[in-house]
DNA sequence: CGCCATCTTGAGGTCTATCAATTTCAGTGG
DNA sequence: CCACTGAAATTGATAGACCTCAAGATGGCG
């Protein structure tokens, strides 16, 4: 176990788990895998696919149609759960992509679905974590049914930016402005146009992947940004009998 | 308990659930409460909410932005549980609407948590029926991001004649156009033009608030619509020991 | 019969997509 | 250090989808 078990960082800003719960968390996941970026580590329609635990870099889920036209559904960051949104479901419904260079580890489903199965609280965890999910998922159907690009942009921008560094005006975006685009549900031609839209108002700037966001309460006041959807609620404090 | 405890019935499809789970379940339910079409009966911001189960009726949960834009984020049909996706949150994220007349019951998250703590295999069934939530949220945003107006409402319709009954060509639709529209991300006008279209078309035919799907096929493949995602699978049928 | 909400239809305008041509830039090898 | 390369970003021009405003038609309901 070397960096240590990954799949709790989040967890633990989410309630206290006791170090039982902590040890079988620990023992669902295997070895340390690296996937470079761009790959596609999990295709659609797989059965029987495991879960991941993000420990470095990012992720996406996509949806691929027909015609070739690609929608981003989530962006993972380091600590979050991947293919928990098709625990239901006896096969995927999104592929996986590295968008960097990752770690991930493989959970097994089964195994997982049993843990939970046995261990009310940690299925409380969970179940919570999916409502998280959910929540984000809210949010951007609002932002892409509702806002034009402008707006689209401003909370795309202010939720990665509450997500990666709660305070810090600067952070990492390394995600293609075609990659946005199928995110937002814009062209990447749009998004070059927007941003630069953006960059000309003073509200951020972009330097190799890099974004500030130079003017936050106004790019928060033109998309009504709200990141209350962001943080859950614990799990009841009280122990089982 | 007159009618019976609704809370159930969707619950009887995705698993066995034994005589003392389903007494549980039932008692969480309080006096079945009448809400007439229109009515608001859950705001946005509001803490310690309650859910509900849909007894009867048609209802859906709604984002209001402050230019009066409206997102229709959910529409619910008898059986399921309305407030679910909250449950992780301290406060309701969206507005519950009735559309119809309803009949609803009031469970208290509270005592709702309290009894998931307790029992892993309901715990695994509500889990079961997030995450159908999830994976239908998801296929709306793939919707209202990718496809026109044409493909957008072919798949809408087509979801709910799936949800509705599996079979039947026709179908009740208590929705204005206006409701479509902020279903869909499209105005009102926009919704009428298109309707018409498909009407042209002989895809539908549509008479006093009935839809009917003359073509079914042609529809879905306009749209790749595949109702898989609207299926779950059962928890796991082990007891714990 | 008349009222009100809903639906329909038309005209004009805005936003975004598409196609195509450059430009920028990081990385590579000479 | 520099030229080369391919991906990504920018910019322009044009087209199409959808929106808004507005007027009229429809239809349930008192």
């Amino acid at each position: 176990m070397q960096t240590g078990p990954l799949i709790t960082s989040h967890f633990r800003a989410l309630g206290e788990i006791d170090d039982n719960e902590l040890l079988l968390l620990t023992a669902l996941q295997d070895e340390l895998l690296n996937i470079e970026a761009g790959s596609i580590f999990q295709n659609i329609g797989q059965a029987d696919a495991p879960l991941f635990t993000l420990h470095a870099g990012w992720a996406c889920a996509v949806r691929c149609l027909a015609d070739g036209q690609r929608q981003v559904l989530d962006i993972f960051l380091p600590g979050q759960i991947l293919g928990l949104q098709d625990i239901g479901h006896d096969t995927t419904q999104s592929e996986l992509v590295a968008l960097t260079d990752i770690e991930v580890c493989r959970v097994s489903r089964q195994q997982l679905r049993e843990l939970l199965g046995h261990h009310p609280r940690l299925a409380e965890l969970f179940f919570v974590f999916l409502a998280r999910e959910h929540a984000m998922l809210v949010e951007r159907l609002v932002n892409i049914a509702r806002r034009p690009a402008g707006q689209r942009l401003a909370h795309f921008l202010l939720e990665l930016q509450a997500r990666v560094n709660k305070d810090e005006p600067e952070f990492d975006l390394p995600l293609t402005q075609a990659d946005i685009g199928d995110a937002l549900g814009l062209s990447a031609v749009h998004v070059s146009r927007t941003l630069g839209r953006l960059k000309r108002g003073k509200l951020i700037t972009v330097n190799r992947g890099r974004v500030r966001i130079e003017d936050a309460s106004a790019l928060r006041a033109s998309c009504e940004f709200d990141k209350g959807y962001l943080s859950c609620v614990p799990p009841l404090a009280d122990a089982p009998p």
